[in-house]
DNA sequence: ATGAAAGCGCTAACAA
DNA sequence: TTGTTAGCGCTTTCAT
């Protein structure tokens, strides 16, 4: 009731402050955006005058009139899944560094279709858009294009990105992943992928090359899929275990499932990496810590969120961009399990 | 350049569209927003006409004339802490049902201060903002008031919400889980908090209520703080068992710090709960898999982000709202580590 | 350094 | 069912 009331009250706008401070609306307007094209003594007036009335400026009005909403969209297919977080974080910052926020848009299970999402975020006008490993329809891409908004495409590198592309290339870290094992000396390589056709994929695509490389046959009983869940990790390895004895090393898809699988040979004292070794396709601090401790592929999801806010940055301010796919790269770290 | 030039396109109107379809503009507006009003032969010439010029309707002109955003925004200390994507998550679920959007801000390492980011989003005339434990200034208050937009605050129960407040309560957690440990027959139990004052301070209050309630001395050797971090987990339980020698449990505050000391036993072949017991104030599921699995406090995380956006979508709809404080609990979960 | 006029693209309120 | 008229609160452009 009490905040009813209180909100009742019209907010102030740029012609109150005006009003109040003696000058007209558009002094005030530049009091606030260029503070040093307006005289010392004014802005003094103006201050005190905003202060007074409690003004807080109307940016969708702003907006409309100056056709610029420093507004930046993300669309992330799962925004429960902590991987977004780090590029989420980076994004951020260099974003709110310049003035630009973020909306975020879950694309995961959402009722409307990519199309009708995209073009719902479209009708924010927003500066620029980051794509996280959507595919997109022929008209979703028209849309985009059309839109004339800086989007990047975050998740897989891209050959023909719509405007650029800023990530790792999953078939080279695949592939640099597998000849790792390879070259270490294990031969029954198993791959746990997740149930994602596209990103999976392009990674058994990179499993594959190396072998090839090497001139070494793949088992094919060897090919998994699952989700990225510790438990289902778990269970996969013990599968694998009793299924295909032959097995002597997994490669997994998804860090969860992973340190799921380690810990399961704990319990079941399966020697790791003596019996079976186990790598993963991502890194973070918990893989350091299990025993043993993974060998990852490290990733750069924070540079990337950074990245990509910087090529919107540009993009904005004019700055021609240099390339339209910027390789971050990976590294693989061994440790203990392999 | 190609993108600039075709870009350059003024991208089309509500005007341009009524133009085509030979009606009014508001006719178009109807026949987007409010389909059933408008007779089936006339909607049909307005979606081709839409389609032909590819018209993407512009929110920001609509927002300020209907005054009505439909943006809703998350002020959260840290977003690439993986603790705020569940809540994220959920809030997001319950505003795309809705129509409503997530704009997120990231309170962490700013440089602006809390007041000029919150009148910052402000300026965007959201209708409804999610503040995660942030205290307020008077100055803060007095503009989220002023504002009349719906203010949900999570990150712990408060008595004074500026309008509500959705969370579990910090102190009845702490104090919980404190009795759980010392029903069990644990004496000399640690407390790792957090270097985080506010919300440390609350959990240590509930952990020496739980003492008192039993008449029971609290060793003051046994109250640390430290990151949330396995690593310092792990060191943390090192020097617990070397420096004193005394302490039967460890109470962790973050789950990272709790499963790094879980493992450091194990690497340390430290018993688990035999030497040490070990709980935490929050779970996920490698909690589980870690042996022994660990018992920790289950937090509703998700289920806060979506009460926190019911509540939102229900004051825009005028529905009373029933009380300030939602508090949505929490559970023990016993694991093999106590 | 300051101001006047015009309009951004849409919707509310009110007709017809 | 459809249309007319007036803005929403700001910024742009062009004076002064």
């Amino acid at each position: 009731m009490k905040r009813i009331m209180q909100g009742s009250r019209r907010p102030a706008t740029l012609i109150d402050v005006a009003a109040l401070a003696g000058v007209a609306p558009i002094t005030v307007s530049r009091a606030i955006r260029m503070p040093e094209k307006v005289s010392v003594a004014v802005r003094r007036r103006i201050v005190h005058a905003i202060e007074k009335v409690g003004y807080v400026p109307n940016q969708v009005a702003g907006s409309l009139a100056s056709n610029r909403t420093n507004l930046v969209v993300a669309l992330i297919p799962n925004i429960g899944n902590p991987l977004f977080a780090s590029t989420i974080h980076g994004l951020t910052d260099v974003l709110h560094e310049h003035g630009l926020h973020l909306a975020i848009g879950n694309t995961g299970h959402s009722l409307i279709g990519e199309e009708a999402l995209i073009a719902a975020f479209l009708a924010k006008r927003p500066c620029g858009m980051l794509l996280h490993r959507t595919t997109h329809s022929r008209r979703a891409r028209r849309l985009l294009i059309d839109s004339g908004v800086a989007v990047v495409e975050t998740g897989n590198l891209l050959r023909q990105p719509i405007d650029s592309s800023v990530s790792y290339s999953s078939f080279a870290a695949a592939k640099a992943l597998t000849l790792h094992v390879l070259e270490l000396g294990y031969r029954r390589i198993a791959f746990v992928g997740s149930p994602n056709p596209e990103r999976t994929e392009v990674r058994q695509h990179g499993y594959r090359a190396a072998f090839k490389e090497l001139g070494l046959a793949i088992d094919p009983a060897l090919m998994i899929k699952l989700p990225h869940t510790s438990g289902a990790g778990a269970e996969a390895i013990g599968d694998l275990l009793e299924r295909t004895p032959q097995v002597d090393c997994v490669l997994f898809s998804g860090i969860a499932s992973a340190i799921g699988a380690v810990l399961e040979c704990q319990r079941r004292s399966v020697a790791v990496p003596k019996r079976i070794a186990i790598a993963t396709f991502d890194d973070n601090e918990l893989a350091q810590q299990v025993l043993p401790p993974l060998t990852a592929l490290r990733i750069p999801r924070y540079e990337i969120g950074r990245r990509a806010g910087q090529i919107i940055v540009d993009w904005l301010s004019g700055t021609p961009r240099e390339g339209r796919s910027v390789d971050l790269g990976f590294k693989i770290i061994r440790r203990g399990s392999t």
